[in-house]
DNA sequence: CTAAAACCTGACACCGGTGTCAGAGGCAAG
DNA sequence: CTTGCCTCTGACACCGGTGTCAGGTTTTAG
């Protein structure tokens, strides 16, 4: 297939694409007149460097891991080990950091809540019809937001 | 206290604080000469404005939440609460990303450890004393990996 | 008083992935 | 052949938070 078609497929830019294959995390073979021709498969490696795209990992260190992804048997150096294991350890630090920003906003949202229920009038807001002031409502938006304040911790 | 001062307590740079003031998150008392004077609440609120940029809060958005914080009885107004679910929906996507990556990491890993142990000297690998190719040892750095292989999860 | 250290403003650079434009060439359908 | 869509390369812009430099003022220590 040609490049158009794969974007669609993997739900990428085109121009994305060619930056993949720029920076080597993507290999094409070009047709006489110089066309990118792909596989089937390469949709599957296209969603797979998107995904570690969407942990941070840096396009040269993708690129790092690509080929261990490839041929496990032949690409698995120490350095290559160890920098899988660096990136876990950032993954795991910044998951936690989440956790704390969705807990502080929960709070917030909560003690806004709260100030709701002690000034029913402050201002009415022509949105929605008002929600119920006695139990707690769900979120106005999203995820059912609950009354976690402060102990939410690894829920969902 | 003064910015050098404040920067080092809240375990930023300078060139943050000033940044921070210049977008709106942060305000400052100036002494007549110019100076920015600083008080102790103000280390809570850069840190504060530190956790929610780790979450990828703009600092447009964050500006947008402080009022609410600082005053949650007068500053809570439906867009704002609005505003603090949509970005905990986008937290929660981010985690979720954040989890299938790792397992995607780990998933490599154990191959990898797997193919060490079929093909025992493959690469000797001039680095380090060759670690013991009998039981499979810990991980070169960073968080005890283990063989989590595929179901991870929400371990941590 | 003097020198060092801290501070001020303003400006420019960077990073990395992506959008977008320009100009040229390829390819399928009428 | 022509028309319209797709692709090619190369280049520049952007975003947002931060580093850094320049040139000048203030504070503080000796």
């Amino acid at each position: 297939m040609r490049i158009g078609e794969l974007a669609a497929r993997a739900g990428v830019s085109v121009r994305s694409l060619r930056y993949y294959e720029q920076r080597g995390l993507l290999t094409s073979v070009r047709t006489p007149s110089g066309q990118r021709q792909y596989t089937e498969h390469d949709v599957d490696r296209v969603r797979f460097i998107q995904g570690l795209y969407a942990a941070d990992l840096s396009s040269g260190t993708i690129a790092e891991l690509m080929p261990c992804r490839d041929a496990p048997s032949t690409h698995n150096s120490d350095a290559t080990l160890e920098r899988m294991a660096r990136e876990r350890a950032r993954i795991t630090a910044q998951i936690d950091e989440l956790l704390r920003a969705r807990d502080t906003l929960d709070t917030m949202v909560a003690v806004a809540r709260a100030h709701r229920e002690t000034l029913p009038h402050p201002a009415p807001a022509a949105d929605e019809p008002a929600a119920a002031p006695g139990p707690v409502r769900g979120g106005a938006a999203g995820e059912p937001v609950g009354r976690p304040v402060v102990g939410a911790g690894l829920r969902r």
